[in-house]
DNA sequence: TTTGAAAACAGTAAAAC
DNA sequence: GTTTTACTGTTTTCAAA
């Protein structure tokens, strides 16, 4: 789907505030509320928007254990492999297929450090694995995942 | 802040539709709406729930080009110089210290190759750092970025 | 304390143009 | 795209568990 400005600003609204009425949207955006409301509609069915969310810090929540886990697979893999691979495991919060040496990047949340080793264990499992290499979150520094938009419109 | 059962549920239904009318999110939890408005004010104001947002991929948006990027830094480099290094660049969406060889991951979104190289580049020339590695995405395979809670409460 | 019921208020959604 | 209007959801108050 191709996105004009005003749904670029209406989504830049919404990143900050998934919440905001139509009636505010409309305010920053220079639209009435059921302009807004139309557009909205239109991004939701279209899947340009996925959907809308709470922010929530991990940890408040019951999940007090992150890391990153490269994996490393044997030279035949595709990446639908491993996505069928790693998708059924809810702690896989984000899956990348990546250059350099690994193949591809995880992303894992889990409740404890048992947790997350059982996870990275059950997925070093599959067939297709070499090999992984994680790394352990000490301290996150900065948790925007998307806060705003290229060229800093909507802000 | 102590959060009990219900707000655990209420977090749950907001992760999956953070625009769930209160008599809805009631309706899942066992509530009346005035009872969960309450509590979702109070799940923001203590600061619990960070805020509202929306889900969107984000290619749709104009940030085509994401990657990973490792830093290695001096010896004697605390958590807070690296914060503030990295957080005032918008394109740094999430950045931990991690164990291991390096000493933090950044996960970064640009708009396109020669954008994120400048973003790297920028970071890269802060006095501390000795050197990064960066891991480009070529394909995201999964992008939940917290669809749950542990123990699934809330699905 | 925290909840539910009711009423006043604000936002949404579907017409109209 | 806006305006109007009926409808739905929100928010406040108040009484009860």
């Amino acid at each position: 789907m191709q996105l004009d400005q005003l749904d670029r600003l209406i989504i830049g609204v919404l990143l900050e505030d998934g919440r905001a009425t139509f009636a505010q949207i409309g305010d920053r955006v220079g639209l009435s509320a059921p302009a807004v409301k139309r557009r909205v509609d239109r991004l939701v069915s279209s899947g340009a928007i996925a959907g809308f969310t709470v922010r929530v810090d991990p940890s408040v929540v019951g999940w007090s254990t992150e890391g990153y886990v490269e994996i490393y697979c044997r030279g035949s893999t595709t990446p639908g492999e491993i996505l069928k691979a790693v998708d059924k495991h809810p702690e896989v919060v984000s899956a990348s297929t990546v250059t350099g040496e690994a193949d591809a990047i995880l992303h894992i949340l889990a409740s404890d450090i048992r947790h997350f080793e059982q996870v990275v264990e059950r997925i070093a499992s599959e067939p297709f694995m070499v090999r992984t290499k994680s790394e352990l979150v000490l301290s996150p520094l900065v948790r925007r995942e998307q806060g705003s938009l290229p060229t800093d419109i909507g802000s």
